[in-house]
DNA sequence: CATTTTCGTATTTTCGATATTTTATAATAA
DNA sequence: TTATTATAAAATATCGAAAATACGAAAATG
């Protein structure tokens, strides 16, 4: 975890050394979807969401100006302007003219993010069945089988989990990728973004791997076999099974409230 | 419709007279929801806001940085932040470096944004019938009786359709007002809006006032009495009844095609 | 004549600096 | 001591202008 903010760092942080290579080809290593930014607004939107979903930018955490400015290498307009945009999505709060901070988790949040999400992931998915074409039908093998590897190996390394974590989502994208309907996709990814920040934190602890390999197998092949019903009682399993977890995780964590927004 | 700008207006406009008092105590008479900014870039966020949502400014016009700054007596930092985080919101789209633009209506984004309105209203109400108390039921009755006689009026003025929109709004939270996951409202409040934009483009030329209210009655006399099955039936016909005006509309409007996003 | 290149203009995007607000600290009075 | 007010420090929000980019027209080339 070596790319998490400490508190100490990221007060009073001196990032002199810190990467300032976005101009160069290849900035962004990231193994995900294409984030191609034209500007550095965009750029430094894609680089402050991806860290906070990640966690390495710490829940409540304040996102001080200065800081960021110094940490990205850039002015304070873009990350302004980036910060705004994350407002709206929710992942950053912005409480009067006291700046901007990471929204902190909540287990009433969590909560309703994982309701929310099981709401619009079994109404995409029941639409991605009856549209898919072979083409999905090959992008739902190929993730699955790419995520099975991941699920069984042994390691436990650091990016273990960081691997698991994306090639789970990608084999959930593809399987509601023939959901075409762009609105519900979009939302159902930024709730999907969002109760990420909460499995990534049950995540560290347990490690079901036996699980959830059978239960995403099983999910492929009612997805594949065009068996709706079967595939949203799945889905709705799978996702209680990781929202029952990360209460489980939050309501140890803090005893107390820590409500959010 | 004297507030919508024309298109002349808005390329070469100016607005040397235009109110400027931001800072003054009420400087935004809106009737509808509290809308205190602390910030100029929250203040320039709701009123543009206001204004794509009421079609003043025209889907898939060029939000030019300088004409807003000389609209609203700004400069280029807080609209530019108001627009980003409209575009987290798609009301207004960015691409490359070309700037802003109104998010286009498209036959197709009606009826997404339509179905989608359906499964989170439906969902909402449930929940609200469910959990709702005493004060919820004075509020959807009272919201209820104001939306009641604006339809039943026989007036047709300037600012009728705007009344009927904004109490037809009020009626719709209430009933909904019960449903204790901020997610799910916020993602309906977003999704409404959206709504709101394609069906003011019917009410401008359909008037079905006589089917409306009963519709609205029927739906709140079921929310009453704890029905949610029959309500949720309801709501599915009404919000059905409106997608249909909008896409008999748009699909008369432009025979062609004007893809979105 | 068609196509490409170059140049000038309009617009967006970004920066550095200023003004305003909040937060922390210290002094004063109850 | 506690509470309140005044002052200083830090951070945010905003502005005005510079830099970068895209668009369109005229010139050059094949």
């Amino acid at each position: 975890m070596s790319n998490v903010f400490t508190f100490f760092e990221f007060t009073r942080g001196s990032y002199e050394d810190y990467d300032r290579s976005h101009t160069q080809k290849g900035f962004y290593k990231h193994t995900g979807p294409k984030l191609e930014s034209k500007t550095l607004s965009e750029h430094a939107y894609n680089l402050i969401r991806e860290e906070i979903v990640s966690g390495a930018l710490i829940p409540g955490m304040r996102l001080r100006g200065q800081v960021l400015q110094q940490r990205y290498g850039l002015s304070a307009a873009p990350i302004r302007e980036a910060l705004a945009r994350l407002a709206s999505d929710k992942l950053v709060k912005q409480e009067g003219q006291k700046g901007f901070r990471v929204v902190p988790l909540s287990l009433k949040d969590a909560k309703d993010i994982g309701e929310l999400r099981r709401l619009l992931e079994v109404e995409a998915l029941k639409a991605s069945i009856a549209k898919g074409k072979e083409e999905w039908e090959d992008r739902v093998i190929t993730t699955f089988h790419r995520l099975e590897i991941v699920e069984g190996a042994k390691s436990s390394e650091g990016d273990y989990f960081t691997a698991l974590e994306h090639r789970n989502r990608l084999f959930h994208d593809a399987l509601v990728s023939a959901c075409d309907s762009e609105w519900l996709t979009d939302m159902r990814s930024l709730v999907f973004d969002h109760h990420e920040r909460y499995r990534r934190l049950s995540r560290t602890r347990t490690r079901k791997s036996r699980k959830s390999i059978e239960e995403h197998r099983a999910l492929m092949n009612a997805a594949l076999s065009r068996d709706a019903d079967t595939a949203a009682a799945l889905i709705e399993v799978h996702l209680k099974r990781t929202t029952d977890a990360v209460e489980k995780h939050l309501s140890e964590q803090i005893s107390d409230g820590t409500a959010s927004s």
